[in-house]
Parts: structure tokens; sequence; C-alpha cells
DNA sequence: ACCTGAACACCGTTCAAGT
DNA sequence: ACCTGAACACCGTTCAAGT
């Protein structure tokens, strides 16, 4: 991917950049808009076409502009897809309740353990994940770079904080919260990830979900001892591809919620 | 990643190819070398270099040899790394136990649901989900080729095989087996690649862990409302980067144990 | 301050040709 | 059956030059 990365790589991050790079016109105002294009033209592309098919060059074609004229804007190809990263994370709709506890201007004395009720903490669980999961399945290019890159622009670091602010209120101890946390964020992760390429890899061959599955279905059936599995692959209920998979999704969420709440008592 | 596979695609997948590819030297023996030599030569490099590090000419360099000597052997690039994908897949060491039965000839007759000891599925359960993150930190590269690619060649099929088997003993009724399966493997998923791609950018950046670490934590610090979240975070114990994580890992598979028990009963 | 063109050092892959 | 060389259509990025 960013094949100048083995000589001495400019930035590691654009987050770690000095500059926080908001230009400013003559020190008036942010001009951004450029900017801001640049990144939605990114992410269209990206949308459109996959991370393999977007270039600096397709880019810059996009907005009717040389090869070159990004450079200007953007140190970088990984910096400008870190940007795009970071759009993609802010697409995430968070629990106002959530953000509000951490994005305070203080603790609040004796609220600190306020008794949030379980419900709370499980609906907005379920909220931060299935929001997660919906932007990494529309955008699967997403999920590669997360994987690429660091992850710690602002909107990510928003999402956090909420997750944090949320599983705050499970009632574990704290030393167990960022386990916790790792189990359901990662599991969102990796299916989501699943979830994106698989919509993706179907829009590429013009062929249904239910077609793609079967076929792969097909392919691993003959080379496997498949008398157990297949019976579990029919319990798993669901007459479309996208049944399953909510169902799956839901179900496991529930397993999690669970846990946290029988270890919650030990 | 893939330029070419906007033009059409010559196949989707090495396992969705008709023929096994199994070369044959004159109907005699496979021949195997070659392949092999160059499966493991993949392997070398993307250990050494990363994916974005790893070239077709690159490759024949390493092999002593003309960039498109290789072509013989493999159809595409992308064939070539899902043959590497699956022979990282096969680095997992399987329970004994938990191939057995899936593998057996036939559902032995009153033992479908034989009564297995809880010790044994979670300590099954435990082995794959280390090993499979195991697989993953050691080989940074293995994770953006499983969301790349099908994963669906001969190793793949046998670790799902395996966990399947696992699960099969965990007491949950079948249309929730694979819910369970999905918490657990996209855990250890989004986990190992995470985990994964960190330990490449220490060695690409030339620091440690905790360098990398806490200059990471210094960028999100004093972006953030952070008074909350560095409680949690400091009271995540453990003195390097690696015990972290190892609690962290060994305590959220604790709670996706827990929670498979919990909804068993209902 | 913003944009361009030519150039460099790479890619994956095709294809005709060698042995 | 196996390997090569030249070529095509791409990359990201540098750099000197334009306005």
């Amino acid at each position: 991917m960013a094949t100048g990365s083995r000589t001495v790589p400019p930035r590691s991050s654009v987050w770690l950049s000095e500059r926080k790079t908001t230009k400013r016109k003559g020190d008036q105002q942010p001009v951004g808009l450029d900017h801001l294009k640049i990144v939605a033209a990114t992410m269209r592309l990206l949308d459109a076409e996959g991370l393999s098919g977007f270039s600096m060059r397709r880019l810059a074609a996009e907005l009717g502009v040389t090869a070159m004229s990004v450079y200007w804007y953007v140190e970088t190809k990984d910096h400008l897809l870190e940007l795009a990263l970071d759009a993609a994370m802010g697409e995430i709709a968070l629990p106002i309740e959530a953000v509000g506890p951490v994005g305070a201007v203080g603790p609040v004395e004796g609220l600190e353990h306020a008794p949030a009720e379980p419900r709370d903490w499980h609906e907005q669980l379920r909220q931060l994940a299935s929001e997660y999961r919906r932007v990494l399945a529309r955008h699967p290019w997403l999920s590669a770079l997360l994987g690429e890159y660091l992850n710690i622009g602002p909107n990510a670091v928003s999402f956090q904080s909420a997750a944090l602010a949320v599983m705050r209120n499970s009632g574990l101890p704290d030393d167990r919260i960022t386990s916790a946390l790792a189990l359901v964020y990662q599991f969102v992760y990796g299916f989501g990830t699943i979830e994106g390429r698989f919509t993706a890899r179907c829009r590429a061959a013009g062929a249904t979900q239910e077609e793609l599955f079967h076929e792969m279905m097909g392919a691993v059936e003959d080379r496997m001892e498949f008398d157990e599995a297949r019976k579990i692959m029919e319990a798993r209920g669901g007459t479309t591809v996208q049944e399953m998979q909510d169902r799956d999704f839901t179900f496991a969420l529930d397993l999690a919620i669970a846990g946290i709440e029988a270890l919650r008592e030990r």
C-alpha cells in the first residue's frame, strides 16, 4: 500500500504532527473547504471503488485537477486515508447520555458511582455496537484502515470515550473494564469487517448475498466432514444472509452482556 | 492492492478454481517443491517487510529468479497471498480431542450429546483462541489477508471445524452456536489484529512497545476529557504492555465463557 | 499561495520468445 | 515444461517551474 514507507517516513500519523494543520488564510478563517472537499471525494471514491481502486491520481481526476495538486493540502496518501478514517468514525452516532458524563467539566461529586440502571448501559452498549457495525459494513475500506493506522483522530477518541463511559456503568471493577471493552469492541470490529468485505465482494461479483454464500458453502462442504457442521448451519435460522447475520450479531452481544453481568457478581 | 482486479478477474479465489492445482510431473508425483518454496519465501518476505513491502518482483529477486518466473506456478499475486494465508492458518495447533469427533467417519450413536466436562470445552476454547491470537500477532499481515480474501482454504476449514466442534460441547442450543462462535472468533481476530499491527509498528519505528504506547497515550490525552479514562487505564494493571494485553485477553475470554454458561441455562 | 509537467523508481501482468 | 525480456498501463512522490 504505502510503497514509499520504506524510505524515511515523513510523519507517522496525521494526528502526531506538531501542527494541528487547520490551515488559515492570512490568519483569518480556516480554509477547510478544499480540505473537506478532498476528504469527501476520497470517501466517495473509496465507497465506489474500494481501497485498491483508490489512488491519488484517480482522486485528482475526480476533483478535476492535476495529479499533484492534492499534495498541497495533504502531506501524503497515508495522511489522507487517516483523515478519511476519522471522518468515517465520525458517522457513528453516540448516545448523548454516554457523552455527557465523560465530557463534563469535572467529575460530579457523589455521582461517580451513580447506580445506572442496567437497562441504560445495556441499551447504550447495544447502540454503540450496532452503530459501529453499521459504519463498518457501509464502508468496507474502513476496517483495513483501522488495521493499518493508529485510529487516534478526534472522532475515534470521542467514540472510545463514549464506549468507556458506557462500560463504566456496567458495574465491573475498574481493572476489568478495558477487558470487557476489548471483548465487545473487537468482536464488533471483526464482525463488521467480515460483513463489509462480504457485501463488497457481492457487489463486485454482481451476485446476491445468497448466491455467494451458497457458492462458498459448496466449496467448503465437499472438503470437510460436514455432517455435524451442516446441522449447526441449518439451525442457524433466518431465510436471508442478512437475517442470519443480524441474529448472530444480536445474540453474540447478548452473550457478552450476560458474561459481564455474571462476572460482575464475583 | 490488486490493481488488475478491476478488469476481468481471472478467478475469484484459488480455492474456487476447478482444478485443485496440485501439479503433477508427468502424472507421477506432485512437484510441490517449488510451489512450497514460493509460499515459504512469500511468508518470509511478508514477515520481514510487511504486506506493503511485498511484491512479485521482490519475491522473484529473493528466489534468485526473474520477475515473471513465479507466474508459471501461480496464477496471480492474489492467489499466492491466499496460499500464504492458508499456510499461516495451518500454524494454529488444534486440540486433538476437538478434531476427533468432527473428523470421525460418522456421528457416534448416542454420543452426539455426550456431556463433555465444562473444563474440557473451556480449555479447548481457550487453547484455540490463544493459538489463533498467537498466529495473528506473529504474522501482522495475516489479519489484512483475512479481511481481503475468503479464507476457505483447507487449513482454515480445519480450524473452523475444530472451533465448531468445541463450541458444540458448550451445551448451547444448536441455533445459538454460530453466534457464540462469532463472539469469540471475531473478538480474537480483532484483538490479534491490533496486537499484530502494534508490534509491527514498533519494529518499524525501532521503538519499544512501551515507548510507542506512551506516545499514543500522550497524543490522545490532551485532546480528551481524560479524567475518568485515566483512572481506568491505570487500573488496567500490568507493568508492561504485553502484560496488559495478556490480562485483557484472558479476562475478555472469561467474560465470553461466562456469558455462554449464563445463557445456556435459559 | 496555489497549481502544473516532467521525471524517478517502483508496481502487476501480458505476450512473444527462448531453451 | 520451464524461464526470460521487453513492454504496457499503472502507482506515490520529488522537484523545479509556472502564475
